[in-house]
RNA sequence: GGGCCAUUAGCUCAGACGGUAGAGCACCUGACUUUUAAUCAGGGUGUCGGUGGUUCGAGUCCACCAUGGCUCACCA
């Protein structure tokens, strides 16, 4: 593609090395930069203090028609009319046109308004008028330049499309789709209104290591890292859980954490590397009233940001107003497959009643029972849950963190949440027994051992702390990114990450 | 990692059959004192993602590579 981020500039001036090229529009930019600095006129200004924002012109124009005004922002379009000239400039609220007259502000500074590129920053103080075609405009009195920018903008009318350098550049994007920052300034708010439900309901926010020496909490691969003075390899979390109930030992009865997970797996328009989870924790609950949360926190969370809790996620109406459906996992197959797991009991039964079924799944020899369960269910129900569905009750084998359920030691007091056939939460009853969460952690150890990976691995200090006690609790997780998806009609999650990974250019 | 698709000017995109690369915006020169996708007159600014190959001749055909998108696998 082209040489973009090969410039350099020292001392104020070009040094550009042979190998070097820039285009044509760059050089005429430097070449205005250079003339700039000739006549005296500084082209990075400082401190410019502002009395109105371009949105509250437009919003306020009867109170502010005839008043003198100080805006600054980019300029985004510019028609220059001999004596007379037009542009937009763009600040935080918005876009506002300003008008220059050679007559009203004289030779110098009309020239320099002629020179000014679309790009550039400028400071603008003058008159707020209305044109003849209707448009609130500033006319402009006094003048000065805050930034001279120096590549080209993309085009004004279709933006800047290519993906690529829409997520490469997002400071590009930004400036140019306005669309784009409406999704940011909605996560920042779903995010913000998250933190303030879960703080009125006597939740404390807390922050535990990013960089762990076991990564637990989750099945998946996590990032390696190495601490040099320690001597020691680190990996970065793949999940708190198990720092988050350390605390619940401790005496907190209700901690959250919104922060990243980092897991070293595949990237998809669902998945980025470094994704932002909530995790909380309440003692003395359990996951009834985790469902009863979740639902709640949702729908408050899309009331306050969107005034609704009827959305539209591509093109599919979805309604998260509560009750959810509740729906344990053996009655959902059931209903969508015909296998009823509630009378198979053994690995061998099921891998006959899935080819019985003619489901097309593929079955390996080495699953148990709850796996070849969850693998039917992933296949056959997950894509139809559309509206809201708690799916209740996992088999232990994959839910080696939460409690079993008394009346079947084979499954758990888990579930997941399924909003357009995706998994937006996971919460359980918190396995609270020692002896047992050991012998789970030693179930997982061996299948690390056989090659997973994506097995937990042993955390003795964890089993120490539930040794010690620790009360019944209720945990959920929410992966924030797929809610702000959802909630912004996203279809991809890079759409609601600002920087999502990429790979290097060169 | 597999499959499919894409990559042409700063940006958005055209380029049947292989014949020496185009448009709009942006930019440059000039005109224009309420324009607004301003207008009018002139100007094409390019390693056609890269490297090889086929061919008299490659943006176009072939191979490999790079980056990205979608999708499957894995996961949240």
């Amino acid at each position: 593609m082209s040489e973009q981020g090969k410039k350099t500039v020292a001392n104020g001036k070009e040094q550009i090395s042979p190998e070097e090229e820039l285009n044509d529009l760059m050089l005429v930019r430097r070449e205005k930069l250079t003339e700039l600095r000739d006549k005296g006129i500084e082209p990075y200004g400082g401190r410019y203090e502002r009395t109105y924002m371009a949105g509250d012109i437009l919003a306020n124009f009867e109170k502010l028609e005839n008043e003198h005004v100080v805006v600054a922002g980019r300029i985004m379009s510019k028609r220059g009319m001999g004596k007379a000239s037009f542009a937009h400039i763009q600040d935080a609220t918005g876009q506002i046109q300003i008008y220059a007259r050679l007559n009203d502000i004289g030779q110098p500074a009309y020239e320099l308004f002629g020179k000014l590129d679309i790009g550039d920053i400028i400071g603008v103080t003058g008159k707020v008028f209305k044109t003849r075609m209707g448009e609130i405009t500033v006319a402009t009195e006094d003048l000065k330049l805050l930034s001279k920018s120096l590549r080209p903008l993309p085009e004004k009318w279709h933006g800047l499309k290519d993906v690529e350098l829409r997520y490469r550049q997002r400071y590009v994007d930004l400036i140019v789709n306005p669309e784009v920052k409406v999704v940011f300034e909605a996560r920042s708010k779903i995010v913000r209104a998250v933190r303030s439900y879960l703080d009125n309901r006597g939740f404390l926010e807390v922050e535990t290591p990013m960089m762990h020496a076991i990564a637990g909490g989750a099945a998946a691969r996590p990032f390696i890292t190495y601490h040099n003075t320690l001597d020691m390899k680190l990996f970065l979390r793949i999940a708190p859980e198990l720092y988050l109930k350390r605390l619940i030992v401790g005496g907190f009865e209700k901690v959250y954490e919104i922060n990243r997970n980092f897991r070293n797996e595949g990237i998809s328009t669902k998945h980025n590397p470094e994704f932002t989870m909530l995790e909380l924790y309440q003692a003395y609950a359990d996951y009834d009233d985790m469902m009863n949360l979740t639902e709640e926190l949702v729908a408050n969370v899309a009331f306050e940001v969107f005034g609704t809790t009827k959305i539209e996620y591509q093109g599919t109406q979805i309604d998260l107003s509560p009750k959810w459906t509740r729906l344990p996992m053996l009655d959902a197959v059931k209903l969508h497959s015909g296998i009823d797991f509630g009378v198979i009991k053994t690995a061998e039964e099921a891998k006959n009643a899935v080819k019985q079924a003619k489901i097309g799944l593929e079955i390996d020899p080495a699953e148990s029972w709850g796996s070849i369960l969850n693998k039917v269910f992933e296949e056959v129900v997950e894509p139809r849950l559309i509206q809201p569905t708690f799916i209740m009750d996992y088999p232990v084998e994959i839910s080696p963190l939460a409690k079993r359920k008394a009346e079947n030691p084979e499954l758990t007091y888990r579930f997941e949440l399924f909003i357009y056939g995706r998994e937006m939460a996971n919460a359980f009853s918190e396995l609270n027994d020692p002896i047992d969460q050991k012998g789970r952690f030693l179930k997982q150890v061996e299948k690390r051992s056989a090659g997973d990976e994506e097995a937990h691995m042993m955390d003795e200090d964890y089993i120490t702390a539930l040794e010690y006690g620790m009360p019944p609790a209720g945990g959920l997780g929410i992966g924030i990114d797929r809610l702000v998806m959802l909630l912004t009609n996203s279809p991809s999650i890079r759409d609601v990450i600002l920087f999502p990974l990429m790979r290097p250019r060169d």
